[in-house]
Formats: C-alpha cells, structure tokens, sequence
DNA sequence: AGCGTGCTGGAAAGAGCTTTCCAGCGGGTA
DNA sequence: TACCCGCTGGAAAGCTCTTTCCAGCACGCT
C-alpha cells in the first residue's frame, strides 16, 4: 500500500525517481521531448509507488485551459434532456472530456451565470440545451455572457434554438409537425386541437405553426380556443388537457406538442373516463424511448436525440469557424395505436 | 463594452483601482479581514469594468480545494437516475458547489476510473449513485480508489448500498418488497413470478428476498424457475417478461423488481395479446414519476427518490464521522390499476 | 584533431490566486 | 510628550505544473 498519502506531487516522485522536476513531468504526460529509457522507467515507477495524481488545477494553469465542457439544460430529470445529456456524456468519454452538469430547472436567468461560471473554470466549452424564450433582457445577458466566453476562448454550441452566438444543432420542428399533421388526416381526423407548451418555447412555437400548415394543406383550421397553452412538462399536459374537456365541443384527435405533455393528456383523459384512443386520439412529439410503454402507445414524431450530443460535441472538437454553424436533423413520423384509423 | 477580454487578470484589477494585489484579493473574496470602504469600492468598480472573472483553477491551488462535486450514476438516461441527479444538482447548488456528472453506462470498472479523476481535480466529494456487482476485483479496486480519495482529503457518499467506505443513503428495499408482497397477497394473488434484475445486483436481490420473506409469511412459495433473471432496464423486463410468458403454467402476478422493468413487461404481455390488468396483474418498484402514465397504472413501493440526493449531499458537507454513516429511507406501497383486487 | 549536429537532462520562468508577515500610521493612555 | 496598540495596506512566499532555454555530451564528418 502507497502511504504517499495525501500530498504527492511531481517534485517528489522527481527525487525518488533521481531526475529532475522537467524530465518527470516530460515523461508523465508523454511529451513531444524525448527521454531515455531507463529514467522513463524509473519516473514510472516513483509514480506508481507513491500513487502520484497530478493536480489537475495545477496542469488547468500551467496550460492554460481545461478538458470541462459544461453541460446546460432546464431540467434533468426531463427524460427528453437526460436522453440528450446521456449522448452528451457518451461522446465525450471518448475524448477524455470531462462533463460538467448543470441543471437550471427551467429558470432561464441561471443559464447566464452557468457560463459565467465556466468561463471562470477555464472551461473548454458549454453546451446549452433547450428552446428559451424569445427577445428579452434575459436572452440578452445570456449572449453578452457567450460572447465574453468565447471571447476567451471557449467554444459553444446550442441544441434546440438558433438564436445564441453559438454552433447549432437543431431539430426541424416545423417540418416534423407539419409531416405529422398531414398524417394525421390522411388517417381520417379532422377536427383537432392542441396542447401547445409555453407560449415563449421557440420549440413549442415552431411545431404549434408547422402542425397549422400540415392541416392547412387539407383546408383545416385550429381555432385558438382550441390551442391550449401550458408548462412543457407532465403535469403541463394533465392540466392543459383537463382544461380542454371543459369545453364545449371535443376535438377527435388532440396534438401535445412534446411525448411528455402527450402521456399527461392521456392520464388526464383516462381519469375523466375517455375511452383511448377510439373516443379521442392523442399524437405526441419526440419519441421518447422510456415513454414508449404507455397505452395507447404514442404517435408521435421520433427525433434522433442520441445524435444531438454528438453533433454538438462535434462543434465544440471542431476548429473554430468563421461564422456559427448549423446542424439540421429531421424528424421522422411513427404512427402507433394512440391514432387508430378513423373508420 | 469592456475591452479586458480574455486576459484580465486579479494584477489588472488592482493597478487600474491603485491598490495592491492583495488588497484586490481581499476586497473580491470578502475576506475576514477588513479593508476601507474607498479602496473596497475602488476594487469592486474596477472589477466590473475589466469584466474580471477570477480564475478557478489558480483559486483552486491556492485554496487547496475546490467546490466540485461528483456524481456518477449507471446510466443518465434511467429516470431512477436522472431523478437522483435532479436532487443531487437541485441541493447542490445553494451550497456554491458545482456538479461533475459522470455515467459508467453500468460498465462498472469505470467508477474506479472516475474517483481517480476526482482526486487528481481535488474534488471536495463524490457521490456514488447505484448498487453494484457483489464482492470482487472491481469491487476491491473501488474501495482502494475511494480510500485513495479520502485520504486526500475528499469526501464520499453512496446512494443504493453499504458495501463502499462512504456515508451511505440507503432505501429499505427489503421491508419494501416484503409489505408489498403481504399487500399483494390481502389483495388475492397467490400464484406470482419475478423479474429479477441482476443476479449480482443486491439491490435485485433484496428486492426478491425481500419480497419471498412476505409471501411466506402467508405459506406461499414462488419457486426458482418462476424467478427469471435480466437487465435492470427496460428492454431487461421485455425480454424477461417474454420468456414468462413462453413457460407452460402462468403466474397471476407479475413483480418486476423495478418500474423500468415493469413497464417493460407490460408491453411484452399486451404485445402477446395478454389482457391487462384482469388477466395478469403487475407490479413494480420505485415509483418513478415520468412512468406514473402508463395503463395500467403500476402498483409499486414508493421510495423518496428526491430526498436521495439531498441526504448524500448533506454527508458530503457534514463534517467527516469517525466511521461511516448511514441513512436510511423505507418505501411505501402504492396500490394502483395494475393489480386490482381478485374477484 | 576540430567542429558542428542532434540528443538528453536541468534550471528557471511563469500561470493567477490566497495568505502570512511586516510596516506604517493614527489615536489613546500615562 | 512618549509609548503602545490596533487597524489597514503591501510585499512576498507558496500552491503544482508545463515549457522554454541552455548546457553538456557523444558522434560523425572533414
């Protein structure tokens, strides 16, 4: 057993392996410089016999930068951010990236401080996870705080809204819902509402607009009372569709636009005694891999979310470029029982 | 805009307010020691207009520490996880301490691996989500990396097993499934099988002894091939599930030894045409909230996920015990859809 | 034999902060 | 008036690495 316990550090595995402090650290971190043979060996063997561990703070100064690379979203225990944050982690062991985690619960002013955070670590990079709200002070401190990040030197990249001086990988919501919406009625629905997320979601946005042009294209139209607007969580969809069975005339096919407000729609609806799906149709959006067991299972569509985290650690590996970049990924329709054909 | 970017540094601070450097450090850190109201003010604007952002890596040498915590857990993406993630991070932050997330993907030698990486960050703790395979090699090399870690100095807590040299936050999972089993029994079952995780996972095994001691209580034996052995996720239950139903006499109940796989499960019996609840009654174990919308809606032994973290964290920021400690927490039984009462 | 070339090892200069130690100054007490 | 104390500000050491620059050495070439 190493008894080295505690303050071990390159000055005295140097003495104990008889080279000075340069040729240790050459030969700890594999340099360019070359050293002979046998001092390599004994370096090794001091390490090793007195259970060296660099000081990462330490290496952090003396070059200049770190291997963190801050992982930002609203909220981890969101199944869609833990199956991004998941692919995020995956790609990043690789190449010996370390992730740091921060979750801000859906209050958007604490991303800003995140960054300001990271800028402090000499962090190599941030990624910023989630649709936000659209122009305002907070969006504004947030972008003055990226600026002056990169402006340091780190790199950033965003998932899920192209409005952040940053590399992009997006999701082609509008395109997706549109798809959706045309299958939709392909399947025999015509009359429908929408459970729609905050209004300030760009993602919430997008999808609500895409899903009216797919029905457009067939002469359909979504009054606004029949759009309701609610928090992009379970219980957002619970209320959002609660609310929708108070009203008047019921809808034949009811769109959440994420799987997460889809799956509290059903509950709701399931308490109040609707017969799913042939009383009242539910479709979704994501393809969220653990939600994938409720019943009637989920129409929806499927978004490569194990990709995103790729893409963005991706951007942040990448050279620098001149002008942010984008990535665009599609989203693809899955038609399951939740949407049973009308007869 | 302040032109400072990139190389400000707590030098530039002090000449551009006329002090000195450590005049600078004081005022910034609100330090014990006092410094007139001028200069105070004198720094503090000078700060703000060079944009200053201290450096953590040389605070952290100089500190000797950092306020770095980390997590690792088997799999980000499990919402078992992701939810004691969510505590953990939520507690974490008003303590100032900065979350480092690591996901061995339940390759377990990595955990090692990580701990180490902790250290070399001098990382003030870590905490160690998830139980683990039962006493060998791996094992052992953990626990040399965690007495490694705090002996210099770190702090360690365990969620999920008391098998570490940690402060360890444990959920009561054998009372857990024994008084769910009795209640299982009062309900009119008297035929059951199991999906049993891991072989080598305890928390599978004291969930499934746990669960067999309260059968006996009432004579009723569930015999070894009625116990089907898979992974502690999702597709795990599926395929366990599958193999039940290929056997010759079927179970009147099902308890998959958590939800994940008992969602899993649910879909394996209705995608083989079984009708649930009335011709197969399931139940589960956890009480994960972003599954609480499947039908049936899962009877389960709920356990206060949310309190996990913050009870680890609390051990972590305690001061370090003699020997370690432990907490535990018991699980409820949650009666729901998915085993209605024998008729 | 003399000199250049190519290696290898060491000394030392940072990197940016915290904190101890010391000096100076003003006010209170004898 | 002389002395001491307490308070505030500054100089400097130290935390642990990386990396540049330099010196020494052996070899090969002329």
């Amino acid at each position: 057993m190493p008894r080295g316990s505690g303050k071990v550090n390159l000055v005295d595995v140097a003495r104990q392996a008889g080279v000075s402090l340069a040729t240790a650290s050459r030969v700890l971190n594999g340099s360019t410089r070359s050293v002979g043979a046998d001092l390599r060996e004994r370096v090794r063997q001091a390490a090793a016999n007195l259970d060296y561990s660099p000081s990462a703070p330490a290496q952090a100064m003396a070059r200049g930068g770190t291997d963190v690379v801050g992982l930002v979203v609203p909220d981890i225990s969101d199944p869609y951010f833990s199956t991004i944050a998941a692919s995020v982690v995956r790609h990043a062991e690789p190449h010996g990236l370390i992730i740091t985690l921060a979750s801000t619960e859906r209050r958007f002013e604490r991303e800003a401080e995140y960054v300001a955070s990271l800028r402090s670590q000499q962090a190599r990079g941030v990624v910023l996870v989630g649709s936000r709200t659209t122009n305002d002070e907070q969006l504004e401190a947030l972008r003055a705080e990226l600026d002056a990040y990169t402006a340091a030197g780190g790199r950033a990249a965003a998932i899920g809204q192209h409005i952040l001086p940053a590399d992009t990988v997006i999701v082609e919501n509008r395109s997706g819902a549109r798809a959706l919406a045309e299958e939709l009625v392909n399947l025999g629905y015509r009359r429908f509402a929408v459970l729609a997320g905050p209004a300030d979601l760009l993602t919430a946005r997008d999808r609500l607009a895409g899903f009216r042009e797919g029905l457009r294209q067939h002469g359909i139209e979504v009054a606004d009372r029949d759009v309701i607007n609610g928090e992009f969580t379970r219980d957002g969809g619970y209320e959002a569709a609660s609310e929708l069975l108070e009203r008047d005339r019921a809808p034949e096919c009811v769109f959440a636009v994420n799987d997460v407000m889809a799956v509290g729609a059903l509950s709701a609806f399931r308490d109040r005694g609707v017969r799913l799906p042939d009383e009242l149709a539910v479709a979704g959006f994501d393809d969220i891999a653990s939600l994938r067991d409720v019943w009637p299972s989920l129409t929806t569509v499927r978004i490569p979310l194990e990709r995103l985290g790729e893409e963005a650690l991706g951007f942040l590996l990448d050279e620098p470029a001149e002008r942010s970049r984008t990535r665009r990924f599609s989203g693809e329709v899955v038609v399951r029982a939740s949407t049973p054909p009308v007869s």
